[in-house]
RNA sequence: GCUGGGGUGGUGGAGUGGUCAAACACACGAGUCUGUAAAACUCGCGGCGCAAGCCUACCCAGGUUCGAACCCUGGCCCCAGCA
């Protein structure tokens, strides 16, 4: 059976690191599943790491004011992940956007429903309480499956509603999964390492020229994009919201990811974690 | 040293005699998640308790009052201006 190998984790773990060595060690190529590192131009700041000798697919796919959702990271990574088999390579699929991630295997059963913008912009104006009780009308059973935290997110309320909305007419062709034998590495710290790693990435990052990079992007576009959301340039100047944003969204993605109990953790301030790492790697895939 | 302002939770900051464990915000903690997911949203956040509730709190010490974070006296500290 074809393998597909998953590294993901909080940010500052190291994930692109690890799974360029892997992909030396077992001829693989890289997927990255980060939501936001898809963006043309938002390099620094974000963070993207190129390593050098390892092919890695999935950076630079579209400009910041380009519509790139979860529907677009499916479309985009399944071919990609198939081609790569096809070469004969491993595909590692390494991000910290859970969501992409767990679309990847588990198919989301309306993906096949397109934003409406048109829709989404008239509904903006609704309250959560109007948005539920129009979801109500339109699809009861959906309503009733959201719980006490979706029932007063307008966002998610907009979703439901353009998807009730829209999904009569439409023929449904569900994606199909990646049928693969998969394993999923998960990289992890005690939270003062973590903390420290951020602090200090994001320094580096300023060193980089992410000031630059930041103010170049805020001339050029509107900041409601959901691109311009990516966290420092929303932070920037201020470098110590900027860390803060980043600690957050790091105890985010532990939260997400510690739900997922396929995965197996690996402690990257231990000593030997890579060389402990590939030999997890090595009994599955060989 | 003088004059004026001020000392409230982890932080900023409301409150100026009872309805205050203390608005609001931030930070922090715990979560939710099926096309914005680095997003959006929910709950908690003095102590004990499942809860009802109880207890300890608004720099310190006294006092006034049925009742004080709020009024008075003294002390300590901070800030601004003047010396």
């Amino acid at each position: 059976m074809r393998k597909l190998l998953f590294i993901v984790g909080p940010t500052a773990t190291g994930k692109t690191g690890l799974g360029a060595f892997l992909a030396q060690k077992f001829s693989g190529e890289i997927i990255s599943a980060d939501s936001r590192q898809v963006f043309k131009g938002m390099d620094i700041v974000t963070g993207k790491d190129r390593p050098a000798g390892v092919r890695l697919h999935g950076y630079d796919l579209v400009k910041p004011d380009e519509d790139f959702s979860v529907a677009h990271f499916v479309a985009f990574a399944q071919p990609a992940i198939e081609k790569i088999w096809r070469r004969g390579n491993l595909p590692l699929v390494v991000g910290g956007t859970g969501f992409w991630v767990k679309a990847l295997t588990e198919p989301i059963d309306t993906i096949a429903v397109p934003a409406d913008h048109h829709l989404r912009k008239k509904l903006e104006a609704f309250s959560a309480p109007k948005l539920l009780k129009l979801l109500k009308q339109l699809n009861p059973q959906k309503a009733a499956s959201l719980n006490a935290s979706d029932r007063l997110n307008p966002r998610r309320l907009i979703r439901a509603v353009e998807v009730a909305t829209h999904l009569q007419g439409l023929s449904l062709k569900v994606e199909k999964p990646l049928a693969a034998d998969t394993l999923l590495i998960g990289l992890t710290a005690s939270l003062p390492v973590l903390d420290a790693r951020v602090e200090k990435r994001v320094g580096q990052r300023l060193k980089s020229g992410a000031l630059q990079e930041w103010s170049r992007l805020k001339k050029k576009y509107r900041q409601d994009l959901p691109s311009m959301s990516a966290i420092g340039y929303r932070q920037l100047p201020d470098v110590n919201r900027w860390i803060t944003a980043e600690r957050q969204y790091l105890r985010r993605q532990l939260t997400w990811f510690k739900k997922v109990k396929e995965i197996a953790w690996f402690d990257v301030s231990s000593k030997n974690f890579r060389a402990k790492v590939e030999t997890r790697v090595k009994a599955w895939y060989t």
